[in-house]
DNA sequence: CAGACTATTCAACAGGTGTTGAATTAGCAA
DNA sequence: TTGCTAATTCAACACCTGTTGAATAGTCTG
């Protein structure tokens, strides 16, 4: 075989990378603080991935793929059930947003931490515009195609404002801050992303419709 | 006079830190980059704000009793020109977002980045639950409440909910990422705030109405 | 077993970090 | 002028950073 049966100590130090980049950035990050929590020496990142900011990307790649499946099939799932007309509004961004819950379906931490990384990427003037692209825009696209097929006659341009309030919604809740729940004296939990989804599903649905002038 | 009129460097450092700390984080700025930028020698940080941290807090405090004065005030004008039963929800909302626009009206880079900065902090699990509350959220709780009143009827957690939306659109526009502008091929500037709040607030006042059980 | 290759650790480097205390300059009072 | 104080710079500290090359341990092949 080629392809030798990965150590789980390289598995270690994604898991370990991803935890605190999400939490503390790139920059707040250190590879001995990685590698303590690993339970490995320093160099041993250095050995399988390089570069810290080769790390870096390689924690933001290991589990795109995956989740961009995750919601493509969920995509093509709702328009082959739906008609000649395509999906509606509704069924199209809870398509977009459904496959995220994986966080705490599966029980997995890693891909809650996975998705506080996307938020700060996303949300960042030095990261967004240099990784977010490459691996997410192409789905993106095709989302908001779907979207403008169930909304006809909207301008190209209110479609992506719109577009842009969703993923701003939804960054803030991936990055799991916790604000919500001091400000709503515990009636939120932002780590409760099914409760988050519900809401977040009519609510910028709706906005759709008022804004590309669709009753 | 027992406060001397404050020399130019003190603030150049605060303009410098500002700008620095919006792009790139707490973590991924020097006090030696700061004070190259601000033409200043290292030490003159430490003279004037202590540690490297409080500087941050000073930066991040700097303007915000500003802001809130402004928020607030076009809170209360909306609410006297309301009738008893006070004002819209767009109203509402009009009045928590148009005063961000003063960053291009005047033309003052400072305003835009320290709105980024906010959108730095608000949308980081480190951060946020220390910095945000102590300085934002009375105002907060005082538009979520006239929310309330412009949805009667409707349930505390919903208008949270909604908030929270509200609040992460407006967090990925304050971060100014410029990725809107890529997605949507040019056609949106996420630099050109009038658009996005004109986009922005029949959006979400749609999102409330429909969240909030109110037609 | 020897050999080969991978995984991992050890030890150390050159450079950058926040912070500090002493020295210097500038601005105003008597 | 002479003082006094605030503002600013200079020089240096102890520590931490990412990175690397050599050394060691582990694992499979023949």
């Amino acid at each position: 075989m080629t392809t030798r049966n990965t150590p789980a100590k390289r598995d270690r130090i994604l898991d370990a990378a991803e935890a605190l980049f999400a939490e503390h950035g790139y920059d707040g990050v250190t590879l001995r603080r990685i590698a303590t929590r690993a339970g490995v020496d320093v160099a041993l990142a250095n050995y399988h991935f390089g570069k810290k900011l080769d790390l870096f990307q390689a924690v933001f790649a290991r589990r795109a793929e995956l989740l961009n499946g995750s919601r493509r099939d969920a995509l093509h799932a709702c328009q082959a059930s739906a008609g000649e007309e395509g999906p509606s509004v509704e069924q199209i961004i809870e398509a977009f947003l459904r496959p995220l819950e994986l966080a705490q379906e599966t029980g997995d931490e890693g891909w809650r931490h996975y998705l506080a990384l996307i938020a700060y990427i996303n949300n960042s003037p030095y990261w967004g515009p240099r990784m977010m692209s490459q691996l997410f825009d192409e789905l993106v696209q095709e989302f908001i195609q779907a979207l403008r097929k169930a909304l006809p006659g909207a301008r190209e341009e209110d479609v992506y404002w719109c577009y842009h309030s969703l993923s701003g919604a939804l960054t803030l809740t991936l990055a799991n801050t916790g604000r919500i729940d001091k400000l709503s004296r515990g009636k939120c939990r932002s780590a409760d992303f099914q409760a988050a989804y519900d809401h977040m599903i009519p609510f910028t649905a709706a906005g759709f419709r008022r804004v590309c002038g669709v009753s």
